[in-house]
DNA sequence: ACTAAACATACGTATTTCCATATATTCGAC
DNA sequence: GTCGAATATATGGAAATACGTATGTTTAGT
C-alpha cells in the first residue's frame, strides 16, 4: 500500500456508483461483480470499469473463484479508512438500502463459502 | 441542511485544495482566506473559489467580520461528517503538516476572539 | 471622496472524468 | 474444441471540473 492520501480516497468514493458499491461491500464482505451489476441495476462493463479504479487507488482487492470475480476490502488498508467507511455505513444505511434490497432479491447469486476470520 | 449524501461529502473533499482547507479548518476551528491562502500558498482567488464550493454544499459556513471573512465547519453538520473528519484528522496529521506550518509561520494574521463554545 | 486590502465572481480554456458501445479474455460445461 | 456466462478493457465522444486572469464588491483608513 502507498500510502494513501486523504484526496485519494474521497477521489474514489466521490462517484455515486462507486461510493455505493464501496459501501455495499464493508456491509457484506465480499461481493462479485454479477452481485453488484444486479444491486445497483447498472450494465456490467460499468461496474467493472469503477471496481477497476477502486481496485487500482488500493480500496479494493480482486479474487478469481471459477468464472466469479469477487472484491472485498483490501486487507492492508489503513485503519482511519476501515473507520471512515464503518461510520458513513452506520448513519447512512437508509442510503444504500435499495441497493441491499435489490441484492437481497438476486436471484441465482453465486455460493460462496462463509467469511471466517 | 438537505440531508448531505455521503457523495456530496466526497466530492467536495475529493479535490486536494478543499481537502487540506477543510482539514486544517476542522482542526483549527476557525480560518479566514487570507489565512488559507497563506497555509496553502495558492493565489487568492482559487481558494475563494473553493471555499465557496465547500459552503454552497454545506460543509463550511462562513462569517463576515470587518474586512475578514471566516471560515468554519457548518455547526448543523450530520455527526458522521464531524467524526469522519475527526479521524482523518488524526491519521493524517503529517499530510497538511506543511500547511499548518506555513499557518503557524504566517506574519500579521488578524485578531480574533478566542472560540469560546 | 480616495485608496488599499480582503474577498468574490465572471469568463474562456484546458483538463479530467464519465459513459455507452464494441470487443477481448477467462472459465466451466459438454 | 465449441459455446455461453462472467468479467475486463479499449475507444471515441460528451459532460463536468479546475484553472488563471481580469474585474467587481465591501470595508477600513485617511
Amino acid at each position: 500500500m502507498t500510502e494513501l492520501a486523504p484526496t485519494t480516497v474521497f477521489k474514489c468514493l466521490s462517484d455515486e456508483t462507486r461510493a455505493r458499491m464501496a459501501l455495499l461491500i464493508a456491509r457484506e464482505g465480499e461481493l462479485c461483480v454479477c452481485e453488484l451489476t444486479c444491486a445497483l441495476d447498472e450494465i456490467q462493463p460499468k461496474v467493472s470499469r469503477h471496481l477497476a479504479q477502486l481496485r487500482s487507488c488500493g480500496l479494493l482487492e480482486d479474487r478469481r473463484k471459477g468464472q466469479w470475480v469477487y472484491y472485498r476490502l483490501h486487507p492492508h488498508l489503513p485503519d482511519w479508512v476501515h473507520q471512515m467507511l464503518q461510520t458513513i455505513l452506520e448513519a447512512n444505511r437508509h442510503w444504500i438500502e435499495p441497493n441491499s434490497q435489490r441484492l437481497e432479491a438476486m436471484r441465482n447469486r453465486p455460493e460462496r463459502p462463509p467469511l471466517c476470520g
